[in-house]
DNA sequence: TCTAATGTTGACACATTATATCAATAGAAC
DNA sequence: GTTCTATTGATATAATGTGTCAACATTAGA
């Protein structure tokens, strides 16, 4: 089981295939920095940019995006006593959702 | 199971006990037009208000919170495909967090 | 060690979003 | 109609997020 966030994920990928940050920053047209500060946690990564990289990587994106949408999950219930409980109630909500949309 | 928000419940509680949001909100000591907006999912409530409210319902402060967080979970995973595989994910950091939490 | 490539940090300005406050409006109870 | 109640929208302000850049630190190779 993985228990990376998605940005140790992202770096543990880029450092497989041995490129530099730089010329990953090119590739997405964002700034060094930026990605940089992304793998390490300090900043937000946003889906796009995530979808991105698997593309970059020739990464699975599904696994991708999992570990980023666990990663937004993990944020909001970080050091709640009752997290594990709200997770349930969250996918029993969810279930229900998509049981009952339309289409 | 409930599949209410979060400020669905509160308005619920709160018709049942009669209560205006007038004296509601002065009890909070914050504008009625914000409780309006909590109440109906327009602004976002926040932990604090969710406690002071179980305090004023005498209402069971757990319940509440569970709701408010996973409130806050389904707004991270909502229309996304793999929202309940990255629950799952999430429930298993979350377990091995907890079981590797110092003290 | 010198050099170049790579990665990190912090400051800044800017944009976006969230927030409180208040007045106007709408609706319901009487 | 009057009063109590709730909703809506406008405004100003605060908080947060974002990109850009330069300085600094680190690593690897010659």
């Amino acid at each position: 089981m993985s228990t990376e966030t998605i940005g140790e994920k992202l770096r543990h990928i880029r450092e497989e295939k041995e490129l530099p940050l730089r010329k990953v920053a090119a590739l997405l047209d964002i700034d060094v920095a930026i990605l940089s500060k992304m793998e390490r946690g300090e900043r937000k990564i946003t889906k796009e940019v995530v979808l991105k990289l698997a593309d970059i990587y020739d990464y699975n994106a599904d696994e991708l995006l999992v570990s980023f949408l666990s990663d937004k999950i993990l944020y909001e219930i970080q050091d709640e006593d009752l997290g594990i409980e709200a997770l349930k109630v969250a996918e029993e909500r969810v279930k229900y959702i998509t049981a009952n949309k339309k289409k």
